[in-house]
DNA sequence: ATGCATGAGCC
DNA sequence: GCTCATGCATA
């Protein structure tokens, strides 16, 4: 089912309970994720529970590994989002006795590490071949997103001027707030994020009901977007130019939403359900705890890797890849990588 | 709120 | 195959 089918009258929520589903563990999990955020986990006690001999190694192949992968495989091409996560151990107390990662370097090192032969992709785990159909929302006009342009901006639906003023976002004829230096300030975003969310609140609307009535402000190249968006932005937890995207968006239903806070939507799913379901792959913690002390050592494993990795964890190819995919944009996430 | 996943565009 | 924006499913 969908998490909101019929929007409710908004005023049918309790301000101090405006997210009636996903009202849980909000203040004590996001404590936890700030700080591990910042800090992959275990890595330390990881490799001190580890025969030195065996940490030696595999510094020694992920310094190889690296070397040629930079040299060769990838540009590593900086970011405009800022990163200030590095390996920082975060006081753990495991002792789990994890798979080596020396090992398995040292499998695949020993031949083929310069080599990039195997790159077939495995089925997606979990029967998953869902039709999950369209991608609505902002996904069309979100391209690579540029070092300094916005996605939107980019695509010509955002006016790329500046005001050059800070007295406040204007607006533009066509009711999209411009683009002033200042909304690129992460500070400034941050401080909006926050606004946003009281003022959000204060309307008695859900973070789900924002992103289904975002396709009702008819703004061209916009849709609806997801709950999860939606709280991703008002925790800062998107890359800095997604957060530069969405804001004008935001602000622009806001803004309507307050104007018109008597007679809001009655906007019904977009997306139709019917279909069958994806189910969630759930990687256990021991392998977490083996993904990322590889990860410390070697962001950016190799194909072939992967497929060790892969069959050494008894996890599907497609589904270490992936984990490391997200591992890597969770690096570039914006929360407190700014410094303000 | 967050983990795993998809898909588009780029290389 | 990667990055990025974004989403479904779930804790």
């Amino acid at each position: 089912m969908m998490s909101m089918n019929s929007k409710q009258p908004h005023f049918a929520m309790h301000p101090s309970l405006s997210e009636p589903k996903y009202t849980t563990l909000h203040s004590s999990s996001e404590a936890i994720r700030r700080a591990c955020l910042q800090t992959p986990q275990l890595q330390s006690n990881i490799f001190a529970s580890l025969d030195e001999t065996l940490l030696a190694r595999a510094e020694a192949l992920a310094a190889v590994d690296i070397a040629v992968s930079q040299g060769k495989t990838h540009p590593f091409k900086p970011d405009a989002t800022y990163h200030s996560m590095t390996t920082v151990p975060c006081s753990s107390t495991s002792t789990v006795p994890l798979l080596e990662p020396p090992d398995i370097m040292d499998h695949i090192s020993s031949q083929s590490l310069t080599l990039m032969s195997s790159a077939h992709d495995g089925g997606l785990i979990s029967t998953s071949s869902h039709p999950h159909s369209h991608m609505h929302g902002l996904g069309h006009l979100s391209h690579q997103a540029m070092s300094m342009n916005s996605p939107l901006t980019h695509h010509g639906l955002l006016p790329g001027h500046h005001g050059g003023s800070q007295g406040g976002p204007g607006l533009t004829n066509t009711g999209i707030p411009s683009i002033n230096d200042s909304d690129t300030d992460p500070r400034e975003l941050e401080a909006f994020a926050e606004r946003f969310k009281q003022r959000r609140i204060k309307l008695g609307v859900t973070q789900a009901d924002v992103g289904s009535a975002l396709a009702n402000l008819k703004i061209p190249g916009v849709g609806s977007l997801s709950q999860s968006t939606i709280c991703r932005f008002e925790s800062l937890t998107l890359s800095h130019n997604n957060m530069i995207a969405l804001k004008p968006i935001l602000q622009a239903w806001l803004e309507e939403a307050e104007g018109a806070q008597r007679e809001k939507m009655s906007k019904p799913d977009i997306y139709n359900g019917g279909e069958k379901k994806r189910k969630r792959t759930s990687i256990a913690a021991p392998e977490k705890r083996s993904l990322e002390a590889y990860f410390a050592v070697q962001p950016r494993p190799s194909s072939e890797k992967i497929a060790a990795i892969a069959e050494k964890l008894d996890l599907k190819k497609n589904v270490v890849r992936v984990w490391f995919c997200n591992q890597r944009q969770k690096q570039k996430r914006m929360k407190f990588s700014a410094t303000h």
